[in-house]
DNA sequence: TGTAGGGTCTGTAGCGGCTACAGGCTCAAG
DNA sequence: CTTGAGCCTGTAGCCGCTACAGACCCTACA
């Protein structure tokens, strides 16, 4: 199967340098239905389309964004089969944009404590570590 | 067991109820060596003293500050079995600290776009998700 | 035509950090 | 003496991959 047999047409191989994606994480998303299945060659080898490729891409970008994996099925509209309306897409997005606003607001408390934390402790010769301190008696949230 | 038999001695059950971790998470840090095997009765339950919890809270709480497992192993001196020095705290706590960091920035980059994209659609009848067409064009990062 | 090397195929096991059973034992209260 | 809660062990499952092993296939070069 050369490159050029068709302006479409790639292999595992060559789709995972297409999208930079982990040869194997294909396969995964073929196995829990995120890609549909490809066509073969006699030889049982697949042969994906540009549809492929894009989808791929899609569910990569998706991830990028921290979209949980129900969340891009959604997205896919491989929940109930139908394609989301555009009302569906703009509550996922919502509802994933207070999460990672949640998750940062969480992230910043851990971060107050760890360099208010850190800052009293120089690395030197300290009795009764700060940060040790800190973490046993510290309250997140 | 009654709960006045002596000052400390806790089942597994009360020192869950007592730290609020969940009775099996106490379990599985004793099997991974996060807690050290506690002493036990004749017919085999386990009795943990104060020493126990102050670990499984320290335990909770680094967990809480978003350290992984092996930092707060090593916060432990579980790594080379001698108590860490305040340096090597600090330092972790600085790693530690430096990802929160570079994982705030992250969602940041993620949470504008995931704001932009789903303000340029009202959920609405609009043609084209623009939703969609930024998953689809976005690079974070 | 043979062979070496890459690529691909399948199935399965492992990662971290838990969580949730099943099936049995023990303990305290009534 | 029974009942029900709690504890014991071992094992399996969760997510989202990742990494094999062992077999097959395909191409290039001698």
């Amino acid at each position: 199967m050369s490159d050029h047999d068709s302006e479409s047409g790639l292999t595992r191989g060559e789709l995972a340098r297409a999208t930079g994606c982990n040869i194997e994480t294909i396969r995964h998303y073929e196995k829990i239905g995120m890609l549909p299945d490809p066509p073969r060659t006699g030889a049982g080898y697949r042969i994906y389309a540009q549809s492929h490729a894009a989808r791929l891409r899609f569910i990569l970008r998706a991830r990028e964004l921290g979209f949980a994996m129900k969340d891009i099925r959604g997205l896919l509209g491989l929940e109930d089969g139908t394609a989301p309306t555009c009302a569906d897409v703009h509550a996922r997005t919502e509802r994933h944009l207070a999460d990672v606003r949640a998750k940062i607001g969480d992230l910043k408390r851990i971060e107050s404590v760890l360099a208010g934390t850190a800052a009293k402790c120089s690395g030197d010769e300290v009795p009764d570590c700060p940060v040790l301190d800190a973490i046993t008696s510290s309250f997140v949230r």
